[in-house]
Order: structure tokens, then sequence, then C-alpha cells
DNA sequence: CTAGGGTTAG
């Protein structure tokens, strides 16, 4: 008789690589099939399937069924709604997921303020950071990010710098995180003096200061720091590309358009729906 | 014996 590891590996494998509801349908009929739905691994990862396909009420439904939810499967659930935007909901499921007495660790801590972050839920946001303090996780990177993002979204600027200077490492993540706060706010000035802060400016930080002006109606200065990150010798990637696509197409400039768009190829970027959708937004201007 | 981080048009 096989053991119970050797058919969870089987159907695990299956599990990992179902990219659509298809197959996790027929997947989930083998986890019944072969009785291992209550397996801790195999219910994680259908879960987990389920919440990076959109299919977030069937996650919900296999999520319901388990004797003894852990905090993976939160997590799991929680990035689920998190990706549709159903922030308060997501929200929600942390703290039932406290009130079951399921100890919380950095994973769906740092999920739950990502939901907070995006639903400008301030008071939720200072009780997680509590709870934060009070599980030793104020020194993770991924936790003090969204934290940060939290503070930062939400406009309490000196609670964010608060975060910031307790980060073991301010490192260009971090700053770029910050400096998109304050474009989210349009405070520009201070977003420009934290991208001049930035050591080693990555492809992240590079795009994040475009896409915050553009944001901002910077037109010129976006272009100009697209110009910039190519003279540093920094490739742009599909967002940079979408990013100063629309740039060009609000401020009018069509030969810098052009230019980028006979240099996709050159950058080796297929056109997908959104690179798409900016030229012919652009062209139709 | 499970998983993740900052950027994506209008």
């Amino acid at each position: 008789m096989r053991k119970l590891l050797d058919i969870d590996r089987e159907i695990l494998s299956f599990l990992k690589i179902s990219k659509n509801i298809a197959q996790i349908h027929q997947a989930h009929a083998e986890v019944v099939k072969k009785g291992v739905k209550q397996d801790p691994v195999v219910a994680f990862e259908l879960i987990w399937a389920c919440s990076s396909t959109d299919s977030i009420d069937y996650a919900g439904k296999v999520f319901a069924k388990l004797e003894a939810p852990n905090v993976f499967h939160f997590t799991a659930l929680i990035d689920g709604h998190i990706l549709l935007g159903l922030v308060a909901e997501a929200i929600h499921l942390y703290y039932e997921m406290v009130g079951e007495l399921v100890h919380p660790d950095s994973y769906v801590t740092a999920s739950v303020l990502k939901a907070c972050g995006l639903g400008l839920a301030l008071r939720e946001g200072r009780e997680v950071h509590g709870q934060v303090v009070k599980l030793g996780l104020s020194r993770n990177r991924v936790v003090g990010i969204n934290l940060m993002e939290v503070y930062g979204k939400c406009g309490v600027f000196q609670d964010a710098w608060k975060v910031f200077d307790d980060m073991p490492e301010q490192d260009a993540m971090l700053r770029t995180a910050m400096m998109s706060c304050y474009f989210d706010h349009g405070r520009v000035a201070e977003a420009c003096a934290l991208f001049s802060g930035v050591g080693k400016k990555d492809m992240l930080c590079w795009t994040a200061m475009i896409d915050g002006l553009v944001r901002n109606g910077e037109m010129c200065r976006a272009l100009e720091v697209f110009c910039e990150m190519q003279r540093e010798n920094m490739n742009p990637n599909e967002v940079t590309i979408v990013c100063v696509l629309s740039a060009c197409s609000l401020q009018g400039a069509m030969e810098i358009g052009r230019w980028v768009h006979s240099y996709l190829g050159k950058f080796g970027i297929d056109l997908n729906r959104f690179e798409g959708g900016a030229l012919i937004n652009m062209y139709s201007r």
C-alpha cells in the first residue's frame, strides 16, 4: 500500500501546474477521490490555486469544508480576496483567524497589512501594528514595507517614517515604497527627494518614479527620467513602457511614442494587452 | 511539510 505522502505528491504536482478553473476542478475531484481533502498541504495548494486564478468563491468553498484551517489556508484565502480588491473581506478573514486562535505569522500579517493599505483601513492597520510588535515581527522586511504603506497611503507620514527608521536596513525597496506613497498624495517634491536618495536604483525604482510623475501630470519630467534610466544602462521593461506610452499620449509626444513603439522588439517586449492598449490610446489621440 | 515583497492605460 502506498503511503499517504506519495499520493499527496502526485496531486500536489498537478495542483501546482493547474492554471485555470477546469484543471482545478479536475484536481479537486482527484483530491476527493483519494480522500486527502483534509490534508493540510493538499488543501493549501488547492485554495492557493483557486485564489491565484480569481476563483475566490471556489476557494471559499474548499476552505469552508476544512475541519482545522491553519495559517496557510487563511493566508491563501486572504491573498485571493486581495487579488480581486475585496480588501474588507480580507481584513475580516484575518480577524476571524485571530478569533479562532490561529497564531499569525509574518506572511499572513504582511497580507492583512497589504489589505489595510489598499483599503485605507488605518484603524485596523494600527491594531495589526500592535500585534506585529507583540509577535516580534517588527524587523521583517515584507511586514515593514506593508506597514509603511498603510501609514503612507493613509497620509500619516510621520508614522510611516517611524516604521522606515526602525527597519534594520533602509534600502532601495523601502525608499521606493515611501516615494510611491508621496506620489499617491501629490507630493512630488518629497517623492523626488526620496528618489535622489536611492543609491543603486533598480528597475522598480526607475519605473515607480516614471509612473509617479505621469500620475501627477509631470509628463516632461517622466520622459526625462526615461531617457536618464537608459543612459544609466537600465533597459525598460513592459511596465516602464506602459507608463512612458501613457505619458507620451497625454503629452502628445508622438515622436517619442513612435520611437518607443519601434524599439519594443529591441527591449525584448512582446505586445500584451497593456502595451497594446497604451499604444492604441496614444495613436488614437 | 506548504507561500511573499516595492512599478502596469483611461
